[in-house]
DNA sequence: GTCTATACCTGGATAGAC
DNA sequence: GTCTATCCAGGTATAGAC
């Protein structure tokens, strides 16, 4: 790793824990192994460095999340991705994948921390955060239900409202349980409980109580 | 209102927005209008300002909730609360409290924000955070499905599971358009819809498609 | 309870030797 | 590309006059 890496890393930390403004440049030079005035030569500023982190880790955590295993757009249109929610155990581990990812992947939870804490400062974070951690998951879920519903999977008329309701659990547990790494268990039985709700309300081929 | 009180007032509205580390206490004092020398006589320091602000204000948010029209425990106890909740239309009113409460009402919605901001930094404000936005709501929603469960009016085996499909959607809706002032509309239309999927998802004597 | 003045420190950033 | 030395602005907080 390159000591320009090595700054974003330590960086990124330490933006995610105790925020940008509660950051100072020496921290980020301590946690590196350097002083505080050799980082200058890396970056021309701090907030550059944050800038850096927002631009660049948003295309990488695009990149990520396909190797993940997240099923991407491409995916969808070729209608491979359905096969992913085609069982409820394929549901249970598609929604684990993506509330794992965010939760505990090393960069996505990081990534994902700094921007909820720093969304209100600027707008362009928070359009990065909305983008990332809203829209680009329901849209997806979105036409993956609809798909599911077309070849008669699901019942349901309205797919986006199932997309939220697949999604907006996830999101939940991910904020209520962001800072219980010892209940990681107790979140994904809740996760659970919530997406076998899920499957038993929507899928078709269910018996009914 | 007491100087006192104008200080606390101005530092939730700048710590709400730039962050607890991003706040001066000069910035504060300006925007009361004393220098910042002056503000030590009522405040020993500016983590006691803050610290007045998460402790006082958690005791307030409670008391809000109340006038705000929003059921307590209490009333649950008496079966009372039901009634928030028979009809869709009141279930609509209900879940259109709980979300413009914490989007728009002044108070709330600035102590929200100010805490999904500060979370990491500190345990106890992350406590705070999860006790007031997500603890206390599904709680008492789980009660109230719960009893509307035993009434027959839903049916449905895991309440909790319920009342976690009843206000994840709000949580989610809530962070989405957090910064959207030009969308409270929209954002509405999408809390109808989520709440008219969960009432035809739940009510026992609709008729289904 | 407000002011001015000031102490003291930390923060971001630059210059220049090696 | 790292260091030491340094600058300057801004931050928290206190002392003391009014």
């Amino acid at each position: 790793m390159t000591t320009k890496e090595r700054i974003i890393e330590e960086a990124l930390t330490l933006f995610s824990v105790k925020g940008y403004h509660g950051t100072s440049v020496k921290n980020i030079a301590d946690a590196v192994g350097i002083k505080d005035s050799s980082l200058y030569k890396h970056f021309k500023s701090k907030k550059e460095i944050f800038d850096t982190i927002v631009l660049e880790m948003s295309d990488r955590m695009e990149l990520m999340s396909k190797e993940y295993g997240l099923p991407d757009d491409a995916e969808l249109e070729q209608g491979a991705a359905i096969y992913a929610a085609l069982t409820m155990e394929s549901l249970l581990s598609l929604s684990r994948k993506i509330f794992l990812f965010y939760l505990t992947d090393s960069f996505a939870s990081r990534f994902r921390r700094m921007l909820t804490a720093e969304q209100y400062r600027d707008r362009e974070i928070y359009q990065v955060y909305r983008h990332t951690f809203m829209d680009s998951a329901v849209v997806y879920q979105t036409a993956l239900f609809g798909e599911m519903i077309r070849q008669g999977i699901f019942h349901g008329e309205d797919p986006e409202a199932m997309a939220v309701n697949f999604y907006a659990p996830i999101f939940f547990l991910l904020n209520k349980y962001d800072q219980e790494p010892d209940k990681i268990e107790e979140s994904l039985m809740a996760l659970e409980r919530q997406v076998k709700e899920f499957d038993r309300i929507y899928r078709k081929d269910q018996r009914r109580g």
